[in-house]
DNA sequence: CGGATTGTTGACAGCGCTGTCACCCTGCTG
DNA sequence: CAGCAGGGTGACAGCGCTGTCAACAATCCG
């Protein structure tokens, strides 16, 4: 008899385990659950047992009972550039898969008119018992409200406003674009152009502050006129781009708040015949998908979205089961990617 | 007091509604299934109180009960590219949330020692009722043979070869490609490469047989020389392009049989310093995001995945429960869109 | 108008598990 | 040796809902 191959004719129940090892129900559920109190030889008998049987636990059966479902929600923003959440996802369902755990998804479309209600209802019909909220989303307080108000604990992902009483993951976001920054200066660019990402998102901010910085330090000016307000997408990108290079003292490298935006602006730049990095610089942020792609490569910077969202379904996984951090998490570590899309200025 | 603003308090059950509106729990759950034989002005009372009280049905209770679970399964391929795969779970979702199911995923990474073992248990502990097999999973034997075996229903979305008792949702690739092809036939190509798409995907048959279809119509002579065989990826487009540009008599044209390849073709044709479209015509498959963003912007067949993946999702959760389809799904159209990586020849 | 049919409703068991609590052993203390 | 602490175990009540079946009301037909 092949092992695990023939399919469990019916369905298998903790009585047909508790019979078969001639304990009771109760301490089938023990084992189950790794409870203390069972003798090691009885934990044993019954392992044995439910693995002959292949028995798994119904989960219906155990929420209904234990009021506790073992699920977790992910409500994102659903963007219409994937990368960053498919990173986000595959991280999550990583801790959740580790941890017996189901992830359920509830995507946002923002802006929404009743974010609030969308929430609650799935909060509720999904009866999740904890919540992952990969930026922007950490800061929407429709969203963090009514999860607080429904004492539904949330791991918040790169938040700009970072709630003490909730888990909360963060990159070194500044340090990363004040390195890159600096990297721009060392190649002798002097007007270096700035897009900023999405007001919405904590990130934006943090970069955005990490670009006056390195400028700061290498001792040039801060000009306002060559900073520009994106929303993290290849259109806003664009037009940002256009907008700087239509400047009489247009910058000689652009920095752009994501990737996405950074794309765009080598599409501008190329619609106006530049070349890239010959008569500008370009660089991106998060190292997604297209910045390898794209023709220069990207100069970008990589942020390990997919472990930091392993790491706060982990912690929101661990609080549930009341097994509180010792400490709150350390900020990731993001590096820059040097690729093709920057060279020293001629 | 405004409505739908204050969380409710106590977890509000099947009893309190049924007291509350003079009537006994078994009437609620008529009403609250859309249950035939409750009198309108019952249906109504009922309705009034749920809506007041603000009742979800706790969902553990009704699987428990029921032994429906009202979800069903995503088993997906969980690729680098994630484009494909996201379409897919936005139309599913769709679905799902319209009828009250819930949607949980199930990456693959194939190829994968076990990949019956992880689905059978997938399938188990999750409890799924259905399951939707984006390709290229709806030909993967294991999980096929699997399902079946356990009597699950699932709905496949462009298997190669689908199975007759199961839901099956295809595209007119080839029809696509064939129009693609005859487009570049009519802007006077004659040497016309073609980059096959991943062996294990039934659209990449399909779609090459459009091409040899569009060919011998126009009445060129099919030259496998000008073939190869890719996998759906940048890094195989870019090898495959090299081999088709290294050919003596190499192609005006290339066709890819999809975006990221064709994302490869391009790359590689800058490195060459070949320009395109001026040297070098480019197609590619799928219109996915990258295809707008690249420079030149790729000609390619936009494909309704998503809507493809709401009808998969549609028609299982309708025949789980038991409203067969009358008809089997018609294929749904292609549409190819036309950017600047292809020009006529000069 | 009686009996058959159809429509509407409720009582109740039970889905498979966990929480509670009571019980029975040890082994140890005074 | 009685008394007691505490580890190990089981009996049993529910969790909130749906399926079954029986009861009763309304309607129809000859």
């Amino acid at each position: 008899m092949p092992p695990g191959r023939e399919a469990p004719r019916r369905k298998v129940t903790i009585f047909d385990v508790a019979e078969h090892a001639g304990v009771s129900i109760k301490t089938v559920s023990r084992v189950v659950n790794n409870e203390a109190n069972v003798r090691d030889k009885t934990r044993e008998k019954v392992l044995g047992v439910i693995r002959e049987l292949q028995y798994k636990p119904n989960a219906a059966a155990r929420e209904l009972s234990g009021r506790r479902s073992r699920t977790i929600g992910l409500v994102y923003e659903n963007a219409e550039e994937f990368n960053y959440t498919a990173a986000v996802l595959n991280g999550a369902l990583g801790a959740c898969e580790a941890r017996g755990y189901s992830l359920l998804l509830c995507p946002l479309n923002l802006p929404n008119p009743d974010v609030e209600g969308r929430v609650r209802g799935f909060a509720i019909q999904a009866r999740v018992e904890g919540i992952v909220l990969p930026a922007p989303v950490g800061d929407v307080g429709e969203v963090t409200g009514a999860l607080q108000d429904m004492r539904i604990p949330f791991a918040a992902i790169a938040p700009r406003d970072p709630l003490p009483t909730e888990i909360n993951i963060a990159c070194k976001d500044e340090a990363a674009t004040f390195s890159l920054t600096g990297y721009l200066i060392g190649l002798g660019h002097r007007r270096i152009g700035y897009i900023r990402g999405h007001p919405d998102h904590g990130a934006s901010a943090e970069r955005f502050a990490g670009y006056r910085r390195a400028l700061e330090k290498h001792g040039l000016a801060f000009a306002p006129g060559l900073v520009r307000q994106g929303y993290f997408d290849f259109d806003s990108g664009k037009t940002c781009a256009a907008e700087l290079l239509d400047l009489p003292d247009s910058p000689t490298a652009i920095v752009a708040g994501n990737d996405d935006m950074a794309a765009g602006v080598l599409f501008e730049a190329r619609e106006r015949g530049l070349s890239v990095p010959g008569q500008l610089s370009v660089v991106g942020f998060d190292d997604t998908r297209i910045a390898s792609r794209l023709w220069p490569p990207l100069t970008t910077v990589r942020q390990p979205i997919m472990q930091m969202a392993e790491t706060a379904a982990r912690l929101l996984i661990d609080r549930l089961n009341g097994e509180a951090a010792e400490a709150p998490q350390e900020p990731f570590e993001c590096e820059v990617v040097i690729r093709e899309s920057s060279v020293r200025l001629t």
